[in-house]
RNA sequence: GGGACCGUAGCUCAGCCUGGUUGGAGCGCUCGGCUCAUAACCGAGUGGUCAAGGGUUCAAAUCCCUUCGGUCCCA
């Protein structure tokens, strides 16, 4: 039976472009998977889009002065361009605010309507009378009932409580500081209520992992019923109503339907019920087509509660399978913000960096449904010396080798082989079975460490086998094609994270994107793997993370290391203080450590005897003006080497930006300790 | 205020559901080897009061409770 899968994205927000957080959360594992899935020749579309309605962009268009439509244009643009600069490709990518999806959203909410999951309420709502219009939520700010702190309109800001707005005190219309007042208005509700059984039984029926079910139970249990009218304009019209517009979460995920209604006829195959009674029979996880959601983890309940449940209530479509939620990525430790410019924007990034390293990165260092963490430096030290220095140098030391040898990838026959041969050709289809395995649970990060091992093997092989010592050609043959073999793999499999990458070895080689091996002569081999330079990652961090407000980082670093210590302030007894020898030391030689950036040479006499210290305050003092000074210097620290260079002892000295040298305040004669 | 998830080697993570051989992997670090290769590779070694406290049990990283720290959601 061929299945058929249909992926789709979170619908991007055009209120800006993408950052690190969309890509590493949504965008980069379900175009892995989607690209995964095409590998090994499956029915595959991805749909995404943006969407382009509710109240912040009408809040920026008329910050900006602008109509909201331009808004939405612009990042519209900017946000397909990013995507392509990550190498994420669609098969259909729309916008909420297009006449297909309007259609389309409006014929759903009809049917729900004929289904009779409508109906409608008179409900209170803010209204300002300057402005001469109801105020949604966030168009209205006052102070917390809870704890006095600011709120903006459903949310308060101190204390992070949810709100109602009509709860704030003392609220004001943010446009025109007007009080509003409370006014009647009718308003359309969703009958979610009515299906927390269909649901229940949905739920259990998916593909969903335990915590996202979880959470969808603690849901489904307490369902109420669901506004889904807004007075004002930009937005999809309710058909039946005049001057509202459809609650975003209502219109926006039908987006995934009309935006692969735009591929053609074809969309009723993924999205048309065949049997329309197979929701009777409780079955709700249809075999032939798999409809996989990727959000992030902020949206889960919407896509595994309230879409469902409308689709549910239509009654036409296929239901999601599954609900694939990416944990959020913090920047250098810290939740990023775009408020406060700490944020790495997908267009910066990729103006430095291939986009298959950040892919790459992004999903080896943490599992999916797990927050992960980028910093600068972790990327570079996971792509030099796992990436590169396993995978990258595999490849390249198996291809240069045959490129000498033979001018090409030498094809034997593979019964003839010897056992330590065979035995690593098994291991590449073993590893093929582990990552296929990996891959169809979302655990993008166990395959790539399979695919690593298989290249660690590659590499142990290599070595055992010494083909630089070999002189029976057609052993040296054999050798060369088992590694060929490997690397065929490698590049088989790594090749839904790393697409770039992956084709350039590819074209190296002479080579399809398959397993098989076609003895075709090689290119002269490149380093396809380039190593990222420590001057790289410095000029990039500056650049990027400029924005950076010095107090905010500092108040992080202490922050962090208040966790790391458990408290803000460790007490110590006397004792602990006594295992600690300071002395007074004078320093006699001084000059700098080569190829260091930071650390100069010290040669200091301590009383007894003179010791050899390394110091990290090159920049802050010339060798030349050290001389003759009396610092304080740790004495019984554990030697250590620095930069090649050994250290017996520290020497104090305090400050970050400005770094000064402890001097004892009147003259005391050398070696005096301190207590 | 309510709910959900998370806290395991210097770093990033497995293991927990279904308690029971010496708690694993990659990186780092130390030592030794090698040179085909991007100062890359190979081998050996190093390293953990499994957040803290309490409970259940013959036995707890694993089950239960409390506390602390982190994250997300509240239509």
């Amino acid at each position: 039976m061929s299945e058929k899968y249909l992926l789709t994205t979170a619908l991007a927000y055009t209120n800006g472009p993408l950052h690190l957080g969309h890509a590493r959360s949504t965008y980069i594992p379900a175009d892995i998977m989607k690209k995964y899935l095409k590998l090994k020749g499956k029915d595959v579309i991805h749909v995404g889009g943006t969407d382009n309605h509710g109240v912040p962009i009408t809040l920026t268009a008329e910050k900006e002065g602008v109509k909201p439509e331009d808004i939405v244009n612009k990042y519209h643009n900017e946000i397909k361009r990013d995507l392509d600069n990550l190498n994420v490709e669609f098969d259909s990518y729309g916008k909420t605010h297009s006449d297909i999806h309007i259609e389309t959203a409006q014929e759903f909410y009809l049917k729900l309507k004929e289904n009779g999951y409508i109906y409608e309420k008179e409900i209170e709502q803010f209204y300002c009378p300057k402005c001469d219009r109801f105020l949604a939520d966030r168009y209205v700010e006052g102070t917390c009932p809870f704890c006095g702190g600011e709120a903006r309109g459903d949310h308060c800001e101190v204390c992070g409580r949810h709100l109602e707005p009509t709860e704030l005190i003392n609220p004001y219309c943010i446009n025109c500081n007007t009080t509003p007042e409370l006014r009647k208005t009718t308003h359309r509700f969703f009958k979610l209520s009515a299906l927390s059984d269909d649901l229940r039984k949905y739920v259990e029926s998916s593909d969903m992992p335990e915590h996202v079910k979880n959470m969808a139970y603690s849901w489904i249990n307490e369902l109420h019923d669901w506004d889904i009218s807004r007075d004002i304009k930009w937005g999809v019209p309710i058909p039946d109503s005049e001057n509202q517009v459809m609650y975003v979460w209502l219109e926006a995920p039908i987006g995934y339907i009309s935006f692969t209604k735009q591929l053609g006829d074809v969309w009723r195959d993924y999205w048309l019920k065949k049997d329309s009674n197979e929701n009777e029979n409780n079955n709700y996880n249809t075999k032939d087509v798999k409809i996989w959601h990727f959000i992030g983890k902020d949206i889960t309940v919407h896509h595994s509660v309230f879409w469902p449940g409308m689709l549910i209530a239509n009654g036409e479509y296929n239901l999601p399978s599954s609900v694939i939620s990416g944990g959020y990525l913090t920047l250098e430790g810290r939740k990023m913000s775009t408020s406060k410019k700490w944020v790495v924007w997908v267009d910066d990034f990729v103006k430095y960096f291939d986009s298959d390293y950040l892919r790459y990165f992004l999903m080896v260092n943490a599992p999916l449904n797990r927050d992960c963490d980028f910093s600068f430096d972790e990327f570079q030290k996971r792509i030099n010396t796992e990436l590169i220095a396993i995978i990258g140098n595999f490849t390249h030391r198996a291809l240069v080798f045959s490129h000498r040898k033979f001018k090409a990838i030498p094809v034997v026959d593979e019964e003839n082989l010897k056992d330590e041969d065979k035995e690593l050709i098994n291991k590449c289809k073993e590893t093929v079975e582990k990552v296929d395995k990996h891959i169809m649970e979302f655990n993008f990060k166990d395959a790539i460490m399979d695919i690593i091992h298989l290249a660690k093997e590659g590499n142990n092989y290599f070595q055992k086998m010494e083909p630089w010592t070999v002189e029976d050609e057609n052993r040296l043959k054999e050798i060369l094609y088992t590694c060929a073999v490997v690397v065929k793999h490698i590049t088989y499999l790594l090749y839904p994270f790393m697409p770039n990458k992956t084709m350039k070895l590819l074209d190296l080689m002479n080579e399809e994107l398959d397993l098989e091996i076609r003895g075709n002569d090689l290119k002269k081999p490149k380093v396809v793997f380039t190593k990222i330079e420590d001057d790289q990652i410095k000029m990039v961090k500056e650049k990027l993370l400029k924005s950076e407000d010095a107090n905010e980082k500092r108040k992080e670093k202490n922050k962090i290391k208040r966790n790391e210590k458990g408290d803000s302030m460790d007490l110590i007894s006397i004792d602990d203080f006594a295992k600690i020898e300071l002395r007074v030391a004078q320093i006699l030689e001084a000059e700098e450590v080569p190829k260091s950036k930071k650390l100069l040479k010290l040669i200091v006499d301590i009383g007894d005897e003179k010791r050899q210290v390394v110091a990290g305050i090159k920049g802050h003092y010339e060798p030349a003006e050290l001389v003759g000074k009396k610092i304080v210097l740790l004495c019984n620290l554990k030697p250590a080497k620095l930069c090649g260079v050994e250290s017996q002892g520290m020497v104090l000295a305090a400050g970050d930006e400005v770094v000064a040298l402890l001097t004892p305040d009147k003259d005391v004669p050398v070696g005096s300790k301190i207590c």
